[in-house]
RNA sequence: UGUCCUGUGGUGUAAUUGGCAACACGUCUGACUCUGAAUCAGAAGAGUCCAGGUUCGACCCCUGGCAGGACAACCA
C-alpha cells in the first residue's frame, strides 16, 4: 500500500489512542496480531475535509502497523445513493494520495451473505417479522427515559417469521408494511438496543443490484457484519456510533463469531471554524445557489479544495497535525491555512500579477528598450530555475504601493521616496500627474542604472515592488475566494435563525490581474504565488486567451496589522 | 430527570501504565530580507471543570458534584 509522505519531521514521541489500542492489540496478538481497517463512504454525497480526516487515520493506521485498508461503500439505502458519488469519492481518496488496491467494496456485495444471517437469526429466535407502522414502531419504542412496549408480533413462531420474511424478499408485501426486526430488550436504557429494524421493504433500484433485491438492510445490519465478512480488526467510525457499539458486538455475539471479530472505535470527527461540514447544509448551500455546486471552491469538500489549489499533501499534514481523540474539537481555519501555505511556499513557482494597477513610467528609461531580466522561480528551491520577464519604461504597479502622504513605517513608494523594482532597478519617485478629481494616474520615477539586480552597489531601499511591464502584461480573469461564513461558528445560531444568516456575501469577488507574459501557457490546476501577495492556481475554467486564476489564499501579511 | 461519552493555555494534541504540564497553530517582540512572505531568535499565555479523599507526591487513582455532547429514521 502506497503512504505518501508527509514532509513531516517532527518526531513521533507519543501515540494517539487509536495507536495505543491497536499496539495492545498486537501485542497481545488479537488477529494474529493483523491490522485492517476500512474507509466506509456511504455514497450520497461529495467527501469533505472530514472525511480526509478519517481517509488519513485509516490509511494511516494501516500502513504504519504494516496492514491493509479497504474502501468500502456503505450502499444500503437505494433511494438516496447515486453512482456519481461513488465515481467522486474514488477520485477524492485517489487525489489524496492512497490507495485500496483490488479492494473496493460495496455492502451490497454481501447482500446474499447478510440474507442468510437474517435467516440464521430468525432461526435462533432472535429476529422476527413485525408488521407495525413506521409510526407505531416508533411510538413504542419509548424515549431514552421511558422503556419501550414489545411488538404484539414479538413472540410471533418461527416459521411464520421465516415465512413472512422469504416472500418481503420476493416482493409480495408493499413498501413499509413489514420489517425485520432483532429481538433484544425494548426496556433496554440503550435505546439502539430496543429491537432495532434489520431490513426494510424499498421497492427501489439499486444503483449496483438493480431490481434484485426488494428489501435493504439496516446500517447497523449491514455494517458490523461487512467489518466482519472483509476481516477488518479495527473498525473506526466517529462519535455518534457510541451507542451503537453494544448493538455492533451482539449481532456478533448472536452470529456465534468468536475469532477474529472486528472492533468499533470512535473518534471525534473534525470540526472547522468558518465552514459548516454536515452534508445536508452542504447540500442545500449547493441547491440553493449559495455556491456553484460541490466543488465550488468555497466548500470544504474535497473537490472544492482542490479547485481552490489545495495540495494533498497539505491536507494529509493537516490531518496529522489535529491529531485525533474523543473530545469535540473546533478546529481553527488558520491551522488549515498555515499547512497550506506551508506546502505552497515550498513547492510553487512565483509570478508577478498586478491586481489595481497605476501606472509607473520611468522617465529617464530610454523609450522602446525591453530587456529581459531573470527571475527565480522558487527561491525557497533554486534548482527549479528561472523565467524571464519583460521590463521597460512604462509599466504598473500596484495602487497600494504608492501614498502620496506616506505613514511612517511606510516602505513602498511616495514622492521623493526610492524602492526597488524586483528583479529590476532600484527607482526614485520624482512626481506624479493626477486627474480632475485628484487621483494619481501616473507616477513618474528616476531609475539607477547601477543598482540593476544583482549588481553589486551600495544602494540599499527598505521596500520591494513587484510591478509588470505595461506593454507586454496579459490580462487575466482572477476569482478572489475568502470564507464561506463571516463567523468562526456559523451554526451556532438563536433559536428560529438559521446558519444561512453567516454567509459572507464577499466570499467571491471577481477581478482582473495584470500578469507577466511567462503566464501565457498554464494549464488548469498548476499553482503559483503572485508574489506579495498569495497563492492562485488556474482553474479548470481557464483558455489559452482568457485565464481564470482562483486564490486559493493570501500570504500572511504583516503590513495590514500595522496599517490597521 | 435513563444509558453512554468527554472536560488540560485562545485553538488542537501530549505528558508511555502517580514524579510539580510539553509540542503545534495563533498572539506579541526583535533580527534578517531584492516577497512587510519565508527564515531565525525570544516572550507572554494553562497549574489540568469543581470539591473532597488516597499518597511523600495526583492531569493521571477513588467518591461526589458541575458542564458539554450523543442516543427516541423503515438514514448512515
Amino acid at each position: 500500500m502506497t503512504n505518501p509522505s508527509n514532509n513531516n519531521t517532527e518526531p513521533k514521541t507519543s501515540l494517539n489512542f487509536l495507536e495505543q489500542i491497536i499496539t495492545n492489540d498486537i501485542a497481545e496478538n488479537k488477529a494474529g496480531g493483523r491490522v485492517h481497517t476500512r474507509f466506509p463512504p456511504e455514497p450520497n454525497g461529495y467527501l469533505h475535509i472530514g472525511h480526509a480526516k478519517s481517509i488519513c487515520l485509516n490509511f494511516g493506521l494501516a500502513s504504519q502497523f504494516n496492514g491493509k485498508c479497504n474502501l468500502r461503500f456503505d450502499d444500503t439505502n437505494p433511494t438516496k445513493e447515486e453512482q456519481e458519488y461513488v465515481d467522486s469519492i474514488k477520485e477524492d481518496v485517489r487525489w489524496l494520495g492512497f490507495d485500496w488496491e483490488e479492494r473496493e467494496f460495496y455492502a451490497s456485495d454481501y447482500f446474499d451473505k447478510l440474507y442468510e444471517f437474517a435467516v440464521f437469526l430468525i432461526k435462533k429466535g432472535k429476529a422476527y417479522v413485525c408488521e407495525m407502522t413506521a409510526e407505531e414502531i416508533g411510538a413504542s419504542r419509548g424515549t431514552p427515559a421511558v422503556p419501550g412496549k414489545e411488538s404484539p408480533w414479538r413472540d410471533r413462531p418461527v416459521e411464520e417469521s421465516l415465512d413472512l420474511f422469504d416472500r418481503m424478499r420476493k416482493g409480495e408485501f408493499p413498501d413499509g408494511s413489514k420489517v425485520l426486526r432483532a429481538k433484544i430488550d425494548m426496556g433496554s436504557p440503550n435505546m439502539q438496543m430496543r429491537d432495532p429494524v434489520m431490513y426494510r421493504i424499498l421497492h427501489a433500484r439499486h444503483h449496483r443490484t438493480g431490481d434484485n433485491w426488494c428489501i435493504y438492510p439496516m446500517y447497523d445490519w449491514a455494517h458490523g457484519q461487512s467489518d466482519y465478512l472483509e476481516g477488518i480488526t479495527h473498525s473506526v467510525c466517529t462519535l455518534e456510533f457510541e451507542v451503537h457499539r453494544p448493538l455492533y458486538d451482539w449481532f456478533l455475539d448472536e452470529l456465534e463469531v468468536k475469532n477474529d471479530r472486528p472492533r468499533q472505535i470512535e473518534f471525534a470527527r473534525l470540526n472547522l471554524s468558518y465552514t459548516v461540514m454536515s452534508k445536508r447544509k452542504l447540500l442545500g448551500l449547493v441547491q440553493e445557489g449559495h455556491v456553484a455546486g460541490w466543488n465550488d471552491p468555497r466548500m470544504p469538500t474535497i473537490s472544492g479544495l482542490r479547485r481552490r489549489g489545495y495540495t494533498p499533501a497539505s491536507l494529509r499534514v493537516f490531518a496529522d497535525r489535529v491529531g485525533v481523540a474523543k473530545r469535540e474539537n473546533m478546529i481553527e481555519v488558520g491551522m488549515l491555512e498555515h499547512c497550506v501555505r506551508e506546502d505552497l511556499n515550498r513547492t510553487s513557482a512565483r509570478a508577478m500579477a498586478v491586481f489595481n494597477p497605476v501606472k509607473l513610467i520611468i522617465d529617464n528609461y530610454p523609450d522602446g528598450q525591453v530587456e529581459e531580466l531573470k527571475g527565480i522561480l522558487n527561491p525557497e528551491n533554486p534548482e527549479t530555475g528561472t523565467r524571464l520577464i519583460p521590463f521597460s519604461k512604462t509599466l504598473y504597479i500596484e495602487k497600494d504601493d504608492f501614498l502620496e502622504d506616506p505613514p511612517k513605517k511606510f516602505f513602498r513608494l511616495f514622492p521623493g521616496g526610492e524602492v526597488r523594482l524586483k528583479y529590476a532597478y532600484i527607482i526614485r519617485c520624482d512626481h506624479v500627474v493626477k486627474d480632475e478629481r485628484g487621483a494619481v494616474t501616473e507616477i513618474h520615477c528616476t531609475y539607477f542604472p547601477e543598482t540593476k539586480s544583482g549588481m553589486q552597489s551600495d544602494k540599499k531601499v527598505k521596500g520591494t515592488l513587484h510591478w509588470v511591464s505595461a506593454e507586454h502584461a496579459i490580462k487575466s480573469e482572477v476569482r478572489l475566494y475568502d470564507r464561506l461564513f463571516t463567523v468562526p461558528e456559523p451554526e451556532d445560531v438563536e433559536e428560529g435563525e438559521d446558519f444561512r444568516k453567516h454567509l459572507n456575501p464577499d466570499s467571491l469577488v471577481v477581478t482582473t490581474a495584470l500578469l507577466e507574459p511567462a503566464l501565457a501557457d498554464v494549464w488548469p490546476g498548476q499553482r503559483f504565488q503572485f508574489e506579495r501577495n498569495g497563492y492562485y492556481c488556474v482553474d479548470p475554467d481557464s483558455r489559452q486567451n482568457a485565464l481564470v486564476f482562483n486564490r486559493t489564499l493570501s500570504l500572511r501579511d504583516s503590513w495590514a496589522k500595522i496599517s490597521r
